[in-house]
DNA sequence: ATAAAAAATTCAATCGATTGCGTAAAATAT
DNA sequence: ATATTTTACGCAATCGATTGAATTTTTTAT
């Protein structure tokens, strides 16, 4: 690409023989400038095809107006809704998102934090790798001054700001509904219990036969089952057991109860009637396997827009020092048919 | 969140006693200094949790290793791919992205473009919006000396560096695998003529046709119809026709061919035997369907991959002027069994 | 017509990093 | 020990826009 030599605000100035401040205040409506000279201004700046350098502009306020988002992967349902709702909220307050995905690794994690840190965004918004062991690189953030908020995988020990979805109730429901249907062993696949929302979403599995003091059975509790493949795994093993599952709930995502789905299928076991099934994240396929998959909504844009919202009302009273804050979103229990056994 | 003074190169210089030339050239490993010094600027920087300013950096180096994204909808499978792909390239090079969408939205198309040009970044990706009717906006890319790249959706008379896919190839070899399955009135859905790709996908239809010498059905080319919901009432029509087509080919996407699979499955029309179905897009869905959705598989991160490759080789002979190149991805048909139909 | 007040401009510094050029210091050669 | 070359560092301008303060111009009041 060749060279271009773009027009500024001196170029401008020249042109009509003025000062570069003149040109300045004219294209940011300050009042301090004659009308007449502003709309002489704004239409040379339009022949010139003046655009305005960011950079310096922003160099010089002192932010970038800028908000960098660091997610696991992006093209991720889950994370490219919650990308779309934040940017929908953000952009027409002229805010610009930079990107970064850390590929569920714990240093390209890191890598992405500090470049952010470089580019003077004005806001890292992140949802942490699964490998994620420790959050220096956060603390970091906030020590620039720059605001953090954490959403969906959070490190809950970092007092931040945070918008979540409540697991646990959520888990709680899922669970709670497959017992009043008649399912007497609920399995659980887990997923990395190093991030709370795999944490979460066991408590409410956990609390929902503590509810009804029902004995949890640890075989039926599977660790780290959290793709496709693994969950088909996990359930091959457990169809297996001498007693086995007769309900499982994939509470690590939809995907992972896909891979339920087809062994049982594959395995000629019926579902629902002899093999519940509940998923998470309410995927769009959920809806059209047969059966459909009773799962949970997360509302991700909404969560997105929720974020956007949020920074704006913090950067809105700037003055005082950030409240760590939650915003947790219920998220909701789709029943469907994959849960639907006769009692 | 409380203004912060981050530590500068000054701050580095005044605490070491040297000038920030040196603490500069340190940080940039420029031959040009000491060794010892070196490493005591390092330390100190470190010391002092320094991180380089990138917006003075590249106001000073004139451009912004960042590149900008618009796509219609950064949450739709194909696109978030295809930005996942361009990140993963791009990322390790040290460029950032900058992503926006233009909601299918001309006007938002324009805005979005404009904010990319003023935030200086080194090359624009996008992926017009259905509605986009004229280029102006990224011919003014082109003006301001920034590399256009443009993918999948491309103004066809705009000469500048394109990725795309072989849509007319693909149609062509999805519609004459159909007729070579014994299926005679196959339709078309068809999107927004205005769009590159759908005109370039009705064109295969139509030259599958031709060299079978068989004459083209207008009743069974549908306009417009590139959603779940258009698709559904498309086939609505399709199916009450004195004579129905026996295949539906919705060239759009695969939503529509998913629109297409509800209503034949509630009219009670078996597939493939009485109607047979072909996507695009191969959509993680089609694959769980009763029966699976043939389709076409477009490599969209591969897409994002090639995209992200084309603009460093293009940037490392920055010198001479770009030559108008197209990539053209040959996407594969991926035949599944709602194309199932005995001979 | 003059003084005072208000409005419009200009001046000059600033944001933080980079870099061409000049000079001092160190290393090597004579 | 002196001349020459290398190496290391400092000086000062620059990137483009913004902004407080100073100055000029215009308007209004007396």
């Amino acid at each position: 690409m060749k060279k271009v030599k773009r027009t500024t605000i001196y170029d401008i100035a020249a042109k009509l023989g003025i000062t570069a401040s003149s040109v300045s205040r004219a294209l940011n409506n300050s009042s301090q400038v004659n009308e007449k000279t502003r709309e002489l201004i704004i239409k040379t700046a339009d022949e010139l095809n003046y655009k305005r350098n960011t950079l310096a502009s922003n160099l010089r306020k002192g932010h970038s107006k800028t908000i960098g988002v660091v997610v696991p992967r992006i093209n991720q349902n889950f994370f490219s809704n919650v990308i779309a709702g934040i940017e929908e909220t953000t952009y027409q307050k002229g805010y610009n998102l930079i990107i970064c995905q850390s590929g569920e690794v714990h240093d390209k994690e890191i890598q992405c934090v500090n470049t952010l840190i470089n580019q003077h965004v004005d806001c890292v918004v992140i949802s942490v790798a699964a490998d994620s062991y420790d959050y220096q690189h956060l603390q970091n953030v906030i020590d620039h001054g720059i605001q953090l908020i954490q959403f969906d995988r959070v490190a809950e020990e970092l007092e931040t700001l945070k918008v979540i979805n409540d697991n646990e109730q959520a888990s709680f429901e899922a669970v709670s509904h497959m017992i009043d249907n008649g399912y007497k062993r609920i399995a659980l696949l887990e997923g990395p219990q190093n991030l709370n929302i795999f944490r979460q979403r066991k408590n409410g599995y956990l609390r929902a036969f503590a509810e009804r003091k029902i004995p949890i059975i640890n075989e039926l509790v599977i660790e780290n089952a959290w793709t496709k493949e693994l969950g088909a795994e996990a359930t091959r093993k457990l169809l297996n057991l001498p007693q086995p599952p007769d309900a499982i709930f994939a509470s690590t995502s939809d995907f992972s109860a896909l891979g339920v789905l087809e062994v049982a299928n594959a395995m000629n076991i019926k579902v629902p009637s002899e093999l519940g099934i509940c998923g998470y994240s309410n995927e769009a396929f959920t809806q059209i396997t047969s059966p459909s998959i009773t799962t949970i909504d997360q509302f991700s844009v909404y969560m997105g827009n929720t974020i956007g919202n949020l920074f704006f009302q913090e950067v809105a009273n700037s003055d005082v020092a950030v409240k760590p804050k939650i915003i947790s979103i219920k998220p909701e229990l789709i029943i469907r048919g994959s849960t639907a056994k006769k009692a």
